[in-house]
DNA sequence: GTTTACCCTATAGTTTTAGTAGATTTATCT
DNA sequence: AGATAAATCTACTAAAACTATAGGGTAAAC
């Protein structure tokens, strides 16, 4: 299951993403109009300040925004950051790779097979979709 | 992240496959063979006879086996039983639907759009890979 | 009567999803 | 310049849910 976190910040980018003018927008005007609980998704967009997505201003007209172009955004970074690793086992993931202790040879084992294959394709979706293509249409 | 109950089920159903003769086995060999909590396992499997998957028999020379050829038992059906719906939001579950109460329209949900694609991948690769494609090679 | 699966309960630990309280920065108004 | 309001930022807390187990007893098969 996607976590609250993710599909919040999911949306969050998105809705930064369709402004017409890259102005800030405030964390109220994003909560309410994707209806998300205001506190929640302020930590939320830390994160992706902090990873380098949004930037921010305080005050007065204050808020948050893109620093990249969406087509710039692919969603292997956006889910790694707000998800954590894309591969189901840790042990068939890229970034977050770490051997199972239960199963002394990775090669035979069934579970492992399985996930090379579904990260595999997971990633390819992930990859070829940017925060620009979520908007369009 | 895959629960361990659906990664021990998987390697236990492997084991159970993988058998030359289609004897019963006991959950003691089972979890010791695959490093597994034996008590853990044992609820594990329980479920997996409830679903269909494995029948049992008690007493002495009892234990668990497979009640189908492992060529048709596709994952599809063993990780909807393990893991739970295969779609990583409800509003995109073909057997655990359910609408977001936060989103009012699904069509214009960017990450509606995202998991459909991310779903339909994953479900090809639990489809075409049935038990017996794991435990070859 | 021994061996095995079956069933029920509890529980420690972790993760998720927030809520609360206040500090800090910026813009604007007087 | 100073006050005020508007916004982000930071830290702590907490309820709820889920995960991964352990324990103990029951029932069936041999």
């Amino acid at each position: 299951m996607l976590s609250k976190k993710t599909k919040y910040g999911l949306k969050a980018l998105t809705y930064l993403a369709s402004q017409t003018k890259r102005e800030p927008v405030q964390i109220s005007e994003i909560a309410e109009h994707e209806n998300i609980s205001q506190k929640f998704l302020e930590s939320i967009l830390l994160t992706l300040r902090n990873t380098g997505f949004l930037g921010s201003k305080k005050g007065k007209g204050g808020g948050y925004y893109l620093l990249k172009d969406p087509s710039e955004i692919p969603m292997t970074t956006v889910i790694r950051v707000l998800e954590g690793p894309i591969a189901m086992v840790p042990c068939v993931s890229l970034n977050f790779y770490e051997k199972c202790d239960d199963c002394p040879d990775e090669n035979k084992c069934s579970v492992h097979k399985l996930m090379l294959q579904v990260r595999d394709s997971v990633l390819e979706v992930y990859r070829k979709n940017t925060l620009a293509d979520l908007i369009a249409g």
